[in-house]
DNA sequence: GCACTGACTCTACAGCCGTTGACCGACACC
DNA sequence: GGTGTCGGTCAACGGCTGTAGAGTCAGTGC
């Protein structure tokens, strides 16, 4: 079977965007080459260029994720859908979101979306927890599952590494109802 | 008053290692060259490689920190141990902790070291929990802190970034406590 | 006072990086 | 079946980086 030139164009496109995504997801922004991730999609280096114009806009594209879902109603579901955050119910979080992780500490434009995302995720979780504070309350949940995602996902820490998925969300779930129970 | 020459050579050294933790936690590793570094400590980039033989060097001895405090014994020391990670009883994370943690995801080096100082604390902490799962609640309890200081002290989460801190302990104290008992 | 040590600077090098423009060859269109 | 279009490659440039070596000059010891 052979393919358009149409095709053949947004395949490279995409194996390019995936090898992308697997380096900025393993070294962060600064330290993956537009070399590296030309290597890795067996293209030369400047067809990255010619597709994506420039190594910000490559880890734009790369990093751009689908919306999140919908914020759920009650606290129940509030803390399976915080516990979905790490990944514990699918198989561990998207390429995009380690990438954009990776490199949300050094990459200033990475920071940005990082904040923005996060920021966008308390507002999600303020608006369904009933108390004064509940902007600290949503704040502190959200950098609490990014530590944890951190800390398992990108430090490979040595005592969450073999833990099984259930196992993390049941230790955990008291502690996030503890948050959200004033 | 004039200097002898071993003084004015410790203190320029100790200027130098100023200027490399601050733009280290303030752009971390990849992003912070030996001429910034030396041009904040008004000084010539080649007497910082004379001083400290390489980057790597230098990084290493700009982020390493006092040895940490002893482990408390009970469980409400231990909390308020805990809170004091944070930098919430003193004036907030020192400049070598902001560098290290600005680098651990992108720097090789960096990464093993922050690895080594949280399984050190987590020992710490597991070895004052009485619970089977002891080494698991003290990766999480570590992982959580982690996630607060990144969110606040180098992300500057919105929602956090105006908070006493004195709120911020009252509202994360049940939550560790939470991890505490079994 | 004078040689000398050592803190510090100047200049330069080699390598890697992002990025560019010219080029090539196969597919699509008429 | 010629011709133009376009996905893809090649070679190169300019800039920045870590780093090295020679040189400078003030403080030190005799």
């Amino acid at each position: 079977m052979t393919l358009s030139r149409a095709e053949r164009r947004q395949r490279t496109e995409q194996r390019i965007l995936q090898s992308a995504r697997m380096l900025f997801a393993e070294r962060g922004f600064e330290r993956t080459t537009i070399r590296a991730v030309a290597a890795a999609a067996g293209v030369d280096p400047a067809l990255v260029m010619q597709h994506f114009g420039s190594k910000d806009d490559l880890f734009r594209r790369a990093v751009q994720a689908a919306p999140p879902p919908e914020r759920p109603g009650g606290p129940e579901e509030l803390v399976e859908y915080l516990l979905d955050t790490l990944g514990l119910k699918m198989g561990g979080l998207s390429q995009q979101s380690l990438a954009m992780m990776r490199s949300m500490l050094t990459h200033p434009e990475a920071a940005e979306s990082a904040r923005a995302a996060l920021g966008a995720q308390i507002e999600r979780l303020a608006s369904a927890i009933d108390a004064p504070d509940a902007r600290l309350r949503a704040a502190l949940l959200t950098t609490i599952m990014l530590g944890v995602a951190v800390g398992h996902q990108l430090l490979d820490i040595e005592d969450l590494h073999d833990v099984p998925q259930q196992e993390l969300a049941r230790v955990l779930r008291p502690v996030l109802h503890s948050l959200l129970s004033s």
